[in-house]
DNA sequence: ATCAATTGCGTTATGCTATAACGTGTGGCA
DNA sequence: TGCCACACGTTATAGCATAACGCAATTGAT
């Protein structure tokens, strides 16, 4: 069930695992660079399997990339995500509800709409942020 | 009521609203070259203004822009907007809806989040692409 | 009228994000 | 053995966005 994971694919999903915020490729590919990385394509490619493999997620508004919050299911897809994304921290939050999707999918129904891939992203302030 | 848009603006908002679908800056640009456009920096800062008055959307999941469907309200928010955008032939529908804006709010608000702006794009295939 | 502040504008240069295209090497399999 | 699929490495290029400078027009006091 785990998938295999190759050399590259492994060393980019660490760097997104023990990052503590978003990175983006090139971000990525500037921590690599003492294992071997000189290319953005070593990197794009990595990031396009795991994506693949539902691993790691795209944050499309700030075009970069996060490991998935739940490690544990790795399957192609998890449902809808939303993602709150702190301005102050660049700190994220991976939620899901079932309500959303219900209510994403009656919209697209209206509309006789077939959804493929579906992208929420909350930005803002997080509690720490806020509070402080 | 009525923004006041300057030349510049105002070729941005009509080559967005007689696409037929979203525009890139660098599409947009060169539209424009007949109208005196020469530099990227021209169509962006057109569009952030733009964006400021609520005249277009950005979407983030494609870089690019459209008019918004709701000419009428140009207030600077109207409230949460969902993207329906077809891969096939690129039309874009605006949708808006309550039950998304409370189910979201719920959402960010377990979180203690506090919301700036919310980004909702459902990739896919519309109704004409579907049943052909 | 004059000064200062703001805003838009044009230009050049630069930086960031992503992919095309080509060739190499490896493992599985008929 | 020959073929195929896949990951990889490299170079070059395409596409998206902003920094920094200076100028001109507008506005709104003083
Ligand atoms: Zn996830
Ligand atoms: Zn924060
Ligand atoms: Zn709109
Ligand atoms: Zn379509």
């Amino acid at each position: 069930m785990a998938q295999q994971l190759t050399r590259n694919q492994s060393l980019v999903l660490d760097a997104l695992t023990h990052a503590e915020g978003p990175l983006s490729a090139y971000t990525i590919l500037d921590k690599l660079r003492d294992h071997g990385f000189r290319a953005p394509l070593q990197v794009y490619r990595a990031l396009d399997k795991l994506l693949e493999f539902g691993m790691i997620h795209r944050l499309e508004s700030m075009n970069s990339f996060v490991a998935c919050s739940h490690p544990d299911h790795h399957h192609h897809d998890h449902g809808v995500t939303a993602f709150a994304i702190c301005e102050d921290c660049g700190q994220v939050t991976e939620m899901h509800d079932a309500g959303i999707e219900e209510r994403l999918s009656v919209l697209a129904g209206r509309e006789h709409f077939k959804t493929e891939k579906t992208t929420i992203e909350i930005r803002g302030h997080c509690q720490n942020c806020t509070s402080g």
